[in-house]
DNA sequence: GATGAATGAGAATTCATTCAT
DNA sequence: GATGAATGAATTCTCATTCAT
């Protein structure tokens, strides 16, 4: 029995993960192709392969998917910059590796991405967007591994997260052609590095 | 009668733009308290005072209104920070004083001008927003009156205008409070001179 | 003007009214022959032969349809027996008047009625019922004239009103063969009359 | 297996009987606290603490259960009245025992028995109701042991028969103070025998 | 037999837009 | 030109019921 049984295993819990996944999966497309407006869950439904009822068994309503992936997004783009922190690679200095994971994190299925973040803060919900980024910013600012030259101020922590993940997600959505150009990852890092400069100097 | 009528206040062409203003007005205040959701047409014709029929006889559709409105406010800002770098005032450096007309334009009715835009680029429209700003920008670039230290590159140029103007837009959503104190703009010019200052010594 | 006006007059309000009434003339067909199962508002605007927005726009939920329908039997019923107490017929007492009324009034669209008065109760709205049958309670109350041989106790009046009123209701909805019978007037009659009688010579 | 099995409690028949009863039990209470719309099967089942497969397993379908639950309350009132009937207590005459057993009968879970009613109506099934008054009716024109002082035509046993079950019934869901009152009971007594009364002496 | 995930027909409601007056 | 009643396509969501495991 147990290795008959075998075949299915997690026959509930893992269908629940797979169902979820395909209607991000089907909402993110239709977002991708058709924006906003052509996204209604039936739709979302029949993309994903499932019926209306199952979508609705997974997700309370509409907006409940949209904040879901939007969630999932901000984790996972979270991790994908703490990974890089982490992976302490001797040649990339840690605001480089930073501004790196951000730009590839970024690149893809831009369009879904945008609306998402749009979806969230439309919704009232940009409190999450905050939190996920004050996660960053907080981890940056508690062991940043030398991350800034010198402890940044709540206010320049503020406009430094912010500025290099807007430019970072414009250059993106308005599908800039220099976006994976050496000049464009050189500039953020400069920027960066040039408010610290020039802050010091301007304090002494 | 239409002499009767004269008693009456702008008859014709004047009473198009108060309809127009009183839509956006109305607009502006739906969106400002209920969001994008609680928008619809017939609130906006019955908040504006005037009839449904007569919203469309002033915009083609539900769109447009929100197209018109958003492009206004770009003009509007497009035009704060163009005035502010004609006004030459001697004890404010133009790039401080740039800075400091968008953070002054982007303060008010930050709701609704959020949502604004988000209709913009969720419409497709985004077009319409990097036109905006690459007027300023192209401005910036062709005189910018010593509002940088040497011409920026284009990527540079991206990377400044979207870093500064995203900053205080999200200083703004989210009510932050350093948006009005010294410290903010402070910073923000900081961040804009340090990248030159960095860039020039990189360089050579 | 006002003569070639007159053609349609009261434009709205009157198509107004003549929509509400179509669509509870609709509703009663619908309930009397398929019951509440078979209401919906789809079948409710088709039937009515007004769009399902027309519908939305005189009622803001299907509640409300029978709940206004309801309310409205309950005037009519009410009125009905109002009238005839106060048309005093010399050849009718007043009591037999008002059962004669009762009987008549229930007499039409007996399952419509049925599943209206249910639905009022099923919706909590009980009290409407029970607000109604006050009205009348109240009147006889206070003044009945001569309705019956000596003041009821506030239970006993409870008592008679609705006993009265149920079994004719209840006969209709069974399609009581002698609903219209002479001996089913003459007995609820003598149901009222003799309660009295017995009480006083019960109390002496 | 049926040897490890037995241990279960009553498992064969007894379980069968037990999950009718506890689908009935739930079915109830959500009546009682939601009415009719918050009523599905499942919640039914969940509530009941069984499977949704296996509500089905013992109602083909959802209006089955609510037949079933009017019809077995018809038939415990029945019974309660019944035996009241035939306790024959020498200081309570049958009229008033009846009557006694009515009230007793309704007090328990008026909400959940309105309803339940009203669902068998509503559904058409409102000859089982009728089937279940002419049984009593039927056994009491038979051999009513004198409950009435002269057999009543058949249209006086429907008019007393549903005007002291309505009766009862209102009062029961109006929460009527009274319901309890020594009035009551003797005001409805009095209602049934000055019938007879009155019957006899306009009768001769 | 039991389970509960999945189904999808169908119901309620909204709202952009039209057009007769 | 203005009005606002009317329209109905489109959308969200529910829930009775089935059936593979």
């Amino acid at each position: 029995m147990p290795a008959i049984d075998s075949k299915r295993r997690k026959p509930q819990r893992a269908s629940a993960v797979n169902v979820v996944e395909m209607i991000f999966e089907a909402s993110a497309r239709i977002l991708q192709t058709d924006g906003r407006a052509g996204l209604n869950t039936n739709r979302i439904a029949q993309q994903a392969g499932v019926s209306i009822g199952s979508l609705y068994a997974y997700f309370p309503n509409k907006d409940a998917i949209l904040l879901a992936m939007a969630r999932r997004e901000l984790v996972l783009l979270r991790e994908s910059v703490m990974t890089s922190l982490e992976r302490e690679d001797p040649d990339t200095p840690p605001l480089r590796a930073v501004i790196r994971a951000l730009i590839a994190g970024y690149s893809t299925r831009d369009q879904a991405r945008r609306l998402l973040m749009e979806a969230l803060v439309a919704g009232g919900h940009s409190d999450q967007i905050r939190e996920a980024i004050e996660v960053v910013t907080a981890f940056l600012a508690r062991d940043g591994r030398g991350l800034f030259p010198s402890p940044p101020s709540p206010t320049a922590l503020f406009i430094l997260t912010r500025a290099v993940d807007s430019v970072v997600r414009l250059a993106t959505y308005e599908q800039a052609g220099f976006l994976h150009a050496q000049e464009f990852e050189d500039d953020l890092v400069c920027l960066v590095e040039g408010y610290f400069l020039k802050r010091d100097i301007d304090h002494r």
